[in-house]
DNA sequence: CGATTGTATGTTGTCGACAGAATGAGGCCC
DNA sequence: GGGCCTCATTCTGTCGACAACATACAATCG
């Protein structure tokens, strides 16, 4: 059995990751402060991990400082969401056209399986941890590690926007989850064909669509 | 007189500032380590400070960290100008429209001045440097705050390239400088006539621009 | 002489501790 | 009873110290 290779993971890293899926699961709710002690002594770890590990979640936008120095979750405001979705009109077409140029057959492969299961989501947090999953795949394929970093971030705040939004839990309707299937596999053609081009601007239109439906969602925080 | 706000800095806000102004302005060859004692040593606080400005640091790309965590200055590769071109290819034309938008009269002047400035621009790193403050103003003009952060990044990023590749002092030819003039112009008066989606294209047609540019500026690295 | 082992130094990752500031409770004076 | 002052608590920002790890070098053994 051949060995692998160990690699010691950093406490600030297990930390790190750890709070990010904890915020986004919506553990902590939204403008809590999270104090260093409390979180050191919960994770058992020193408060040195703790603030490395909020500094890098400051700068993807899980949480923000104080101007006394307090960390807490940040509260999305639909201003916050409006952000959020100009960078990605801006961004998901140069995703889409780098993986037009770069992207492999196993890419194809995952990107089509996503697809499948999309077609079998049955709550909005189902079909958004895979639509954030599809898309990473796309993102990666580009093998552009600026825009992946630039990505990463939007895509956990999108995520915590759901969560806070309380809308992870509601069904999704057909039409809506059919829209997202369709979408994704015009998508994933143009990709393959090869032509980057295409692939941005079908990409910007992708995106762009979402625009009318972001303000009725936002109309109707819990119903 | 009003007293003004005493902001109480932290160390490590002034750490970060101060090493990403030397690390941009060349005081560490690409590739060098950074290592925490000696970097306390030199500027005079603990270790602590120093790793906080060392994360921050390496998510805004001006340092890396080693497999084995040692901290490094990136030496920036030709593929990386590429990154960073293809992000500003997709994030800049958001910039303009945001500020075609959002602009107020204040922004026209500092642009004119800016551009009044680069006028008796005699190096290159003169240029650069007002013309990041250029795209600067614009952006900040945009009110977006995930832009901001993302732009900055980059900026920071394509000016340790410039002093990387020795070209800070070489001097500007006035055609280059011309054209420089001229596009921002352009930027500015689209900018000020409100009109999101010709400031985006125009914006966009501005950074590809210097796609043909860039090949012949790597080919030539120090001459 | 070459390979291997032991050692010595430098660096990172983590911890516990302390000073300063902010916040809130509780008592005191009017 | 209301406003103000004092005090206790809690938190952040920073520091120094220690262990684990990696690296380079010297010494040892075949």
């Amino acid at each position: 059995m051949p060995l692998s290779k160990v690699r010691r993971v950093s406490l600030a890293h297990s930390v790190s990751s750890q709070l990010s899926r904890a915020i986004v699961a919506g553990d902590f709710p939204a403008g809590s402060q999270l104090s260093e002690p409390s979180l050191a002594a919960t994770l058992g770890v020193s408060r040195a991990p703790i603030r490395e590990a909020l500094i890098e979640l400051e700068l993807r936008g899980l949480v923000e400082f104080d101007p006394q120095g307090h960390t807490r979750v940040p509260t999305l405001t639909p201003a916050d969401l409006q952000e959020i979705h100009a960078m990605r009109v801006a961004i998901d077409p140069l995703a889409a056209s780098l993986a037009a140029e770069h992207a492999t057959t196993d890419v194809f492969a995952a990107l089509e399986a996503n697809i499948a299961a999309t077609k079998d989501a049955k709550t909005l947090a189902d079909v958004s941890r895979l639509d954030a999953e599809f898309h990473d795949r796309i993102v990666k394929s580009g093998r552009n590690r600026r825009l992946m970093l630039c990505w990463s971030g939007l895509r956990d705040q999108v995520e915590l926007w759901l969560t806070q939004m309380q809308l992870r839990h509601q069904a999704i309707t057909k039409r809506t989850r059919q829209q997202t299937v369709d979408s994704h596999y015009e998508l994933l053609e143009v990709i393959r064909s090869g032509d980057p081009k295409q692939a941005a601007t079908l990409a910007g239109d992708h995106v762009a669509g979402w625009t009318d439906l972001l303000p009725t969602v936002t109309a109707v925080p819990n119903s």
